[in-house]
RNA sequence: GGGGGUGUGGUGGAAUGGUAGACGCAACAGACUUAAAAUCUGUCGUCCGUAAUGGAUGUGCGAGUUCGAGUCUCGCCACCCCCA
């Protein structure tokens, strides 16, 4: 008999026994309820991080409360497998990317086993392995087919760290790479993209689909795809045929338009620009080519521009206005050119000032005489009353807008438009260690896909990591030369791979079916499964994956099943039911403010007043995201191996609600291994009762049995709903604290405790309830018993407290039998002498009842 | 500038409009021990009184709604995120 809890030996025994019985197989015959718990595939870097962990332990809470629930469960895990770091590891130590990539998946799949994981193994899929990217490139040519991927010219991100380039979402804030963090720049390049943006309508509004979702990542979404409804509006060109087509979501202003912008590199900048101007504007263009997206249309930044000696001719008004060229209007975003209207928008009324353009008021806050206007300090951006426009003078601003759309279709100005953000997604990559792009470039044919019934294009293995002259496969002569499948000349494979992200856009799509080596997915067992019920990881791919991943739905579901259309892949529109984001893992980091260095913790001696070992300076204290250069970061195989995995994983559960940050702190955790010992110590001390269990209950044991359900209830609503895995924890230490104090040993009612209380904890800490549900003399795993129903008559309460407020202040409380009839509540409140006391000699003018709760008495 | 979020003890955090601070951590006091650890018991927002089962005050600030507001409404402030 153990008489001392020792997780070391308890969790390697259960995770061996759980897995020689193959506890957390895929129920895929039972007509039990379905539910897809799924955390976000890690990048296999080689080690397991306690963000990892965090991910890993919410997901699998859920999956084993639901199993426990009578759920059929998909617990799947596997490695988004493709990428740079690999690469990176060849060239720098001669290693293939190939044998470093499965060298980390082993290890680190090896680490994933110790967490004690309800993990399906059986499921397990690497996207780097040709079994899954011959799919993956199946899905190319289905994109190909159906015009959704296409290539072509155009300024793109490059990295010049990676050596490649990068779709407008791995772009930061900053205009850094999403993954090295380089400065980005512009190049022209001829690309493959994939047509997101036919699809940015349907993005868009299923996100109204999407109510388990946080409102938060909704938001982002929306504000990514970016709708804008206006109109584009044509401006001829004094002394040219060529019109400029401006795309505005205000064309009510368009009566104040003393300018038309074109982007500098707009190819009618050229053409336009006077030979009196001509070195002006290009020594602007050279300059702008120098700074980055984030520069140019920073609010915060001087607009800066230089004029065309052009004219064009605002159709409305028939007005001649001068043409500049200017750094904030980007080629790329709607037409590449804007009408400038300063008196209505900021960014143009700071340009109109600055080189002193006329500035004319269209849109008063009221509707007055335009010749009473004072001059404008400031762009009114607001809705207001039309002034200074001809015919629709005197309409609200909303409704202009609308007439002068209808006004420019009519007389051939333009035309209303809908205008996304969005912008098509560039796939390819100039790099080895990615899925092949399937296509092939025949100087007769053109570019050809490869056929079907060749696919996997497989990456090649005798390929040279030098670091050096762009995409080794480029030089791969005996891989790159190939027939064409068309004609059967000399051609070429496309040498671009494809962006991991693509990879990742499909991955759960095939858990319910991994191993099918026939189709993709076979659609009757991946429509069953579908959606995920449960999705779980990280808020960095609020845009990234989880964009990627809807399209890649919607298309998918819009194939057909290979029978020309009849049967659909799929049958649902979004991938992802709930969501939820969990927070970073931080730990305390130790800063030197004077150098700006980190310093290593285990350097510091004094951790309440830290300073730094060299030179003895007080050090900054922050928690920050654990990371190897601030040196903060906590290995989760010491923590287990301290405390073992299931301290870990309640700690982290506990500390805090899911979605905020989680700050680690030892002794936290340190308390949190002393609750297990007083766990088990309470359980180990339990003696079968003595007691039978017929007649009635005492106080002590109604006490208890009240105590027991209303936990079964709390936890039950905590793990099904918002998922408080924090007030969970808390409540079975409640529980555990109750059946401590509880003064019936010996009863039937405290052994239901104890086995309620090992039921509720499982989730949680699986392999020390299994190990004390056996010494409990117990058969069968604690993991397959069905979790506990609340019995509502058990919460109700002989006697309940009272709380007597006077004139809404809380004034005491007393002690009443159970009742929910407010006369009587209000009988027994007046008698108290808590209400005597404080209505002494006032009249009672009023007396609220909630039952069960208080009673207030309003007194005069 | 627009949108979203957050603000509660020394600290992490709890509170269907109904006793604010559950449950932990830290701290302090005590028991056990030769001693320490572990364990157990107690105290723990602030101020006043300290005989209390006492009083006042208290959830960023200011108003409002309500019998009653951490919670709802409005206006500020600070910080964070996203988009410009």
């Amino acid at each position: 008999m153990e008489n001392t809890y020792n997780p070391a030996g308890i969790e390697s025994k259960w995770q061996q026994s759980w897995t020689e019985q193959n506890l957390y197989k895929t129920d895929t015959t039972s007509s039990k309820p379905k539910f897809y718990a799924l955390s976000m595939f890690p990048y296999p870097s080689g080690n397991l991080h306690m963000g990892h962990v965090r991910n890993y332990v919410i997901t699998d809470v859920v999956a084993r409360h639901k199993r426990m629930q009578g759920h059929r469960v998909l617990h799947p895990m596997g490695w988004d497998a493709f990428g740079l770091p690999a690469e990176n590891a060849a060239i720098e130590r001669g290693i293939h990317p190939a044998t470093w990539t499965y060298q980390n998946i082993a290890h680190m799949r090896s680490q994933l086993q110790k967490l004690g994981l309800s993990i399906d193994w059986d499921r397990e899929i690497a996207t780097c392995s040709p079994e899954y990217y011959r799919w993956t490139q199946w899905i190319f040519l289905k994109f190909y087919e159906g015009g959704l991927a296409y290539q072509k010219d155009g300024m793109v991100n490059w990295d010049p760290i990676d050596q490649t380039v990068l779709a407008n979402e791995q772009v930061d804030g900053d205009g850094r790479s999403w993954r090295s963090g380089a400065i980005v720049e512009k190049k022209a390049l001829k690309q493959w993209y994939f047509k997101i943006t036919e699809y940015a309508e349907q993005l868009l509004t299923d996100l109204d689909q999407l109510s388990g979702w946080p409102e938060k990542v909704r938001t982002m979404q929306a504000n990514w795809i970016g709708k804008s409804i206006g109109a584009n509006l044509e401006f001829p060109i004094v002394g040219a045929s060529e019109k400029i087509t401006v795309f505005t979501t205000r064309p009510d202003t368009v009566y104040g338009v003393s300018y038309v912008v074109l982007a500098p590199e707009h190819p009618l900048t050229v053409q336009v620009t006077t030979s009196d101007q001509k070195a002006a504007v290009d020594a602007f263009i050279a300059e702008v080519k120098r700074q980055s997206e984030i520069d140019r249309t920073a609010e915060d930044q001087p607009k800066r521009g230089v004029p065309t000696g052009a004219m064009a001719i605002n159709p409305f008004t028939g007005a001649e206005v001068p043409i500049w060229i200017a750094d904030y209007v980007l080629y790329e975003y709607g037409t590449g050119a804007v009408m400038g209207v300063p008196a209505h928008d900021v960014r143009d009324f700071k340009f109109a000032t600055q080189y002193q353009l006329p500035i004319t008021q269209v849109i008063a806050a009221t509707a007055q005489d335009p010749s009473n206007l004072a001059p404008l300090t400031a762009a009114y951006t607001e809705a207001g009353t039309i002034v200074n426009s001809s015919q629709f003078d005197g309409l609200d601003s909303v409704t202009a807008k609308k007439s002068i759309i209808e006004y420019a279709e009519q007389h051939g100005y333009g035309n209303g438009k809908i205008q996304y953000r969005l912008r098509d997604w560039l796939i390819s990559r100039q790099r080895y260690w990615g899925a092949p792009i399937p296509m092939i470039h025949c100087p007769k044919c053109g570019t050809v896909p490869v056929p079907e019934a060749d696919l996997p294009v497989r990456l090649p293995e005798d390929v040279e990591f030098t670091g050096k002259g762009g995409n080794p496969l480029a030089q791969l002569e005996s891989w790159v030369n190939v027939p064409c499948p068309s004609c059967g000349a000399p051609a070429k494979r496309e040498t671009d791979t494809m962006d991991t992200f693509v990879d990742s856009s499909w991955y759960f799509l095939r858990y319910p079916d991994a191993g099918n080596d026939e189709q993709i997915f076979d659609p009757k067992i991946t429509n069953d499964w579908m959606p995920v019920d449960q999705y779980v990881g990280g808020i960095e791919h609020a845009v990234l994956h989880l964009l990627y991943a809807r399209f890649f739905t919607k298309i998918v579901r819009d194939f057909g099943a290979g029978d020309g259309g009849k049967t659909k892949l799929l049958n649902f529109d979004e991938p992802f039911k709930y969501l939820l984001t969990q927070g970073m893992v931080q730990s305390t980091t130790y800063k030197n403010p004077q150098t700006g260095k980190y310093i290593e913790p285990a350097t510091v001696l004094d951790r309440a007043h830290p300073t730094d070992p060299v030179t003895g300076s007080a050090l900054e204290v922050t928690f920050d995201k654990m990371s190897k250069s601030k040196y903060n970061g906590i290995a989760p195989e010491e923590v287990i191996g301290k405390y073992g995995v299931d301290t870990a994983r309640m700690f982290i559960l506990f500390k805090a609600p899911p979605e905020k940050d989680l700050e680690w702190d030892d002794a936290d955790v340190e308390g949190q291994f002393r609750f297990l010992n007083r766990l088990w110590r309470l359980v180990m001390a339990a003696k079968p009762a003595t007691t039978s269990s017929s007649g009635e209950l005492s106080k002590s044991e109604k006490d208890l049995r009240r105590f027991i359900h209303h936990a079964i209830q709390a936890i039950t609503e905590d793990l099904d709903g918002d998922y408080q895995f924090n007030t969970a924890v808390s409540e079975l230490m409640k529980l555990s604290n109750a059946i401590t104090d509880a003064d019936c040993k010996d009863s039937p009612i405290y052994a239901e405790g104890i086995e309620t209380l090992l039921i509720l904890a499982a989730p949680f800490a699986p392999h020390m309830t299994e190990e004390l549900w056996q010494l409990t003399g117990h058969t069968g795993s604690i993991h397959e018993q069905s979790w506990r129903q609340f019995d509502p008559a058990a919460l109700v309460a002989d006697e309940i407290t009272l709380v007597i407020q006077v004139m809404g202040k809380t004034r005491g409380t007393i002690q009443v039998p159970a009742t929910k009839d407010s006369a009587t509540l209000e009988a027994h409140a007046r008698e108290s002498a808590i209400t005597k006391k404080f209505t002494e000699g006032k009249e009672i003018k009023k007396v609220i009842v909630v039952p069960g709760k208080l009673v207030n008495f309003i007194i005069g």
